[in-house]
DNA sequence: GCACTATACATTGCTAAGCGAGGTATTATG
DNA sequence: CATAATACCTCGCTTAGCAATGTATAGTGC
């Protein structure tokens, strides 16, 4: 008998919304783990995971990966390691660079105005932490 | 002869990725705009316009406004208006104020983790704007 | 050589959510 | 009564994340 696959999540999770807030940043912050030199897609994971609070899973980078790929803005090479399953190393293109140098304006740009829409909110438990 | 609801945009449009990053946004833009009083729908819409850089259409308002009220998170009241339709103005609950303060403080802290993830990508274009 | 485990890449199908394109209701104007 | 303006609402398409699952490669113990 087989299981069925996505298991309903009942009752209202408290931080679904908090999942929402992450999703549109994944592909900017994909591109931005590879600012500093490839990395393949398990390592950009674990890097995405220890320099922000981004948690993705398996199934989520690597579809990004393909389409960033197919959009001309990575390119992957095949590097043997030194022990185990052969990894697949993404490096941003040129494009890949400027695209990210214009997603990342726009995200300051975005950021800044939702934070200043949310000032008052904030004012009101700037010392609760 | 009908015309078929939504044609499909094809070439890839360039901003597509600009209208993820606002989607998990939204419902936590939607109570801010209610912040300091009650506003109607098409109001909220022009709020956030002019407060942001946000823009909903209607067929996101409304069902954002329904969801957020059946959480208990709003309340709504018709208003007779001076002229025209009459409105359906929403308030945040105590709850509601609740929720914005938790979200507003996991958006502070999303968006300067992810702002310090671009920090090296924005440095290379201090000067440019 | 075989079972087991670890690592890594990849795919499938479900679900949630935004939103374009419609529609309805109310009131004002001529 | 036709037209227009304002406002609320709904349907269905599309997108994208993600849990579950699958496959490939290589090391370890026996």
């Amino acid at each position: 008998m087989a299981k069925p696959r996505a298991l309903p999540v009942d009752g209202d999770q408290p931080d679904r919304w908090e999942a929402q807030l992450r999703k549109g940043a994944l592909e900017m912050a994909t591109l931005a783990s590879l600012w500093r030199g490839r990395l393949y897609g398990l390592e950009i994971i674990r890097f995405l995971e220890s320099h922000s609070r981004l948690v993705l899973a398996e199934g989520t980078i690597y579809p990004i990966l393909i389409r960033l790929k197919a959009e001309g803005l990575l390119t992957s090479v095949w590097v043997e390691a030194e022990a185990g399953h052969p990894r697949k190393y993404y490096s941003l293109t040129e494009a890949g660079r400027q695209r990210l140098r214009v997603m990342a304006a726009a995200w300051d740009a975005f950021s800044r105005s939702l934070s200043h829409l949310l000032e008052p909110v904030l004012e009101t438990q700037e010392t609760t932490k």
